[in-house]
DNA sequence: GTCACGTTTCACACGCGGTTAACACAACAC
DNA sequence: GTGTTGTGTTAACCGCGTGTGAAACGTGAC
């Protein structure tokens, strides 16, 4: 389940930015109108809502905050990002929002504010994850699961696993995995990492042990081999 | 009837222009003691508190808010004033505070978060309740209960135990469980966390000891191991 | 076919890392 | 004072993750 959070009028930037960090998706509303936010709501309601009334009409913004509230399905949080001589403008109107961020925005503290107040709303935010060919990684709980399945990794396992996956359809070199994943330089063990290829495969189960793709008198390489890339190497 | 609004370390500069332009009273507690806190305490209570970690240490901040929260009669909201450099250290300490301003300290800014706190007060409820997995704590009466079963808990196995089920699923390195529940910020006795978490497990009965995991070579993490964690899509 | 070279697979031993118990010490009550 | 309880430290124990060597296997060259 991804946490999606609506974003008006725009999303770029340090805005973007802190959306990544996050770990959110942002819908982005162009014009701000009831009916485009309502096309743009997944099934399950957005998590909160981003209002930028620096780039956009003030008193516009506000009514859509308060239809935002006032509806059958209220959002929130809802953050309103603003220039300094707004400030005044907010006098009275502290229940349209949760929170505000003053331009130029810094992207830790709009990411800062945003997690916090997803936090504070109950909603757990989405972390960082690692998805491909039916393969996801979450890089919080250090859980993976292939087609749904939970993979019981170890460390190291999971680790290889991690770095492949990053860099799909990238070849790597013993040499190269063990300096990166391992973290030291080539001792003269460039088995370990066959065996862990292969402990992985076994984990992957037959239908996805292709998934780590061996190239011969070259290294490994992650990748669907169904779905082309465009890569070089 | 007169807000009086606490003020830790100090107050002057643009802290104490807000203080005027929204038309509170600071109770001004230099050291931050508890004890000091609680003899300028007026009869009807603080209507908030503002705490600059930007010119005290930041642990002893944190320590202080989670006394504040905790105490019988919570001080709510929480406004902290910080260094850019010190919002990192905000994650997973979210319940901790109800808003943050990051220096150099706007005079409008500081007000307007001021004022926008002091009338959502009361609004605003913080999650007082935790739930998952068979497991229930209440953060008011300071009580678990596993499977309806009352644990008793000590300070930092409560401590500790809460922290983890309220980031379900999310592994924590001991470092982090060190600085985020103890507030340490020395790496010594990371032994510390494993005996607590194995206290916890015993408490939890054979049972329910499998509710917190180890993740080997990484760290510890909390959650029903059976239901799928709430990423899966 | 044979041979050479690279990869896969297996079995095993070492040691890291977690568990566990016992102890030290401070805070507090009586 | 003594006893109790909470908390952090130390060290012994041990399971299992991890790396290694060697044998089995696959592949391409000739």
């Amino acid at each position: 389940m991804i946490d999606v959070v609506l974003c008006v009028p725009s999303c770029d930037g340090p805005i973007r930015k802190a959306f990544e960090v996050t770990g959110v998706t942002p819908a982005v509303a162009t014009t701000g109108r009831l009916n485009e936010v309502v096309a743009l709501e997944p099934a399950d309601g957005f998590a909160g809502a981003v209002i930028n009334a620096a780039g956009f009409p003030f008193t516009e913004a506000m009514n859509l905050c308060r239809q935002l509230r006032h509806r059958d399905r209220p959002v929130s949080p809802i953050i309103l990002l603003l220039d300094h001589y707004q400030l005044d403008d907010l006098t009275f109107r502290e229940d349209l929002f949760d929170d505000f961020v003053v331009g130029p925005f810094d992207v830790s503290e709009v990411a800062t504010r945003l997690r916090h107040r997803l936090r504070r709303a109950g909603n757990e935010t989405v972390a960082a994850r690692v998805e491909h060919g039916g393969l996801a990684m979450n890089l919080e709980t250090y859980q993976a699961t292939i087609a749904g399945r939970v993979m019981d990794l170890t460390y190291m396992e999971y680790e290889l696993l991690r770095f492949l996956a990053t860099n799909p359809y990238r070849v790597f070199t013993r040499e190269t995995l063990l300096s990166r994943v391992w973290g030291y330089e080539y001792y003269g063990g460039a088995r370990t990492v066959d065996v862990h290829v292969r402990r992985l495969r076994a984990k992957l189960g037959e239908e996805y042990a292709h998934l780590i793709q061996t190239v011969r008198s070259v290294g490994y390489r992650f990748g669907a081999p169904t779905e082309g890339e465009p890569d070089e190497d």
